[in-house]
Order: structure tokens, then C-alpha cells, then sequence
DNA sequence: CCCATAGATGCATAATTTTGCAGATATGCA
DNA sequence: TGCATATCTGCAAAATTATGCATCTATGGG
């Protein structure tokens, strides 16, 4: 079984983790850093389980870790470029039907990597 | 419905897009230029209904586009960074079982962009 | 006009994922 | 110890995708 088949399996797996809206913002989410289940579940307005289940979905595939600290379980990204490297794929996504292109792209960015005072911004 | 989600969604809907093996070959197969529907069904060993239907996917999202000459349709990427973008993942691929890690990121990537003689490369 | 070649489409079936919910665990505190 | 908090896991039902196959369309040649 030749090796681009392989690689491009393993390709495949990561960007099928990576294919569910949730599971981009919880990324984007723990971009900013460390990360408790509750804290991201307030965030995405989610119910707990469901996160949990993403963060399991995630960790199975090492691309979180975890750090507990008492009942709380610290979340955060194994490369943290992850998250960039997912913004990077913002020219790519089919903008018909949307606004000015190269604007919105930025518009998008800057919305994503500012630090949401309380979660209310969204 | 907060922006946030909305891009996520958008994005979510690429990385669904690129989370098949085969289109991923394909993708890393049109990165090197255009190639016809046979072509690629050669490249990749598949029968060419399924590469049809993979690229009419593509097509839909425009990741790809068409230009025909006679009975050949020729598939070129609509975005070349795309192909390139894909292959900055592979740092984030789970490596477990697999060897020294960077040496096996360069090997792959020399593996992709090497321009295969034939194809009998794979 | 007829045939062969190159692709595209439609559909039913099979395979995967997602989601919600009902328990499990584990930890801190009274 | 008993209880509440924080999170995880298992499972079945619902939603999505993928695949194979039969059929249809378009183009070029004789």
C-alpha cells in the first residue's frame, strides 16, 4: 500500500476531526489558551457533554491535552499553530454570496484572534 | 447567529470537503497542474465515475474548475496554495506508531511534490 | 448518421457520524 | 460519610456520506 495512500489517510483524519463546526471553535476557542470542559461549554453556549465528547474526539487524536487540577479539566492544544493554520484556510472557503472578499477575510481574523471580553461578543 | 459560528461552519464545510483520502490525493494531483478526469482516474487507480463524482463535489464547493477542450475535461485548482496549505498539516497528524517524526514529515512532503515519473511512483 | 471515447448524474444501499440521554467517576467539602 | 460539582462514557436513534452501478450527454471520426 503505497505511501501517499497512507499519508493521505492520515490527512483525511485529521481534517474529518476538523470537519465539524464545534470542534473549530473549540479550537480557536483554546487558541487563547488553557481551557476548563465548563468554561468552553459557556463559551459555545453547548451543553457540557457535548464538549466533552469533541475534547474526547480530539485527545483520542492528540491534538488536545489535558491538565486536572481538582475537579477541573484543563484543556489545551498540542500545537498551538494549529489554530493559525486553520485561519489560514479562510481564502479558501467559498465566499459566494458574501461581501467583499479580502475584507471579510480580515474582518474574520481579527474577529476570531480578539480576546472576547466575557463571551457576550461572539 | 453570531459570525463566529457562522465561519466555523464555512470552514467546518472545507475541512469536509478534505476529509477523503481520495480528494486529497487529488487535490496534491492538481497541485502540480491541470490534469484530465482519466488522467487523475490513472493516477490514483480509481474508476473514473468516482473521480467524477469527488471532483463535481470540489466543483461545487470551487475548489476546482473546469476548462474543456474536445471530449477532455481538464480540473485545474482553483486556489494552487491550497495544496500547499494541506501539507503544512502534516506536523498536526498523530505520529504514534510511526517513525522520527520531522524525518517523516520531510520524507512525505518530498514524497508529494515530487513529480511522479509516471505514476507508478504512488 | 453511427460508433467509440470521456465524463457526468441519479439512486439505492452500505458505512460513518452526530446527538441526546442515562448512567458512571472523581474530587472537594461539610 | 454524604452530597454537590465537574466531567466522562456507553448506547441507540437520527442525520450524513460514500460507493457501485446503470444511464445519460457531449464530442470527434469515419
Amino acid at each position: 500500500m503505497p505511501s501517499r495512500v497512507i499519508v493521505s489517510r492520515d490527512l483525511a483524519d485529521l481534517m474529518r476531526l476538523l470537519a465539524h463546526a464545534d470542534r473549530l471553535r473549540l479550537i480557536e476557542e483554546l487558541g487563547q489558551g488553557e481551557k476548563t470542559v465548563s468554561e468552553l461549554a459557556a463559551a459555545l453556549a453547548l451543553p457540557s457533554t457535548r464538549i466533552s465528547q469533541h475534547l474526547a474526539l480530539l485527545r483520542a487524536h492528540r491534538l488536545v491535552a489535558e491538565r486536572r487540577n481538582g475537579r477541573s479539566h484543563f484543556y489545551h492544544l498540542t500545537h498551538p499553530q494549529l489554530a493559525t493554520w486553520i485561519l489560514d484556510a479562510l481564502p479558501f472557503v467559498d465566499i459566494r454570496n458574501r461581501l467583499g472578499e479580502a475584507e471579510h477575510i480580515e474582518r474574520v481574523r481579527a474577529l476570531w484572534s480578539a480576546q472576547p471580553p466575557h463571551h457576550n461578543v461572539e
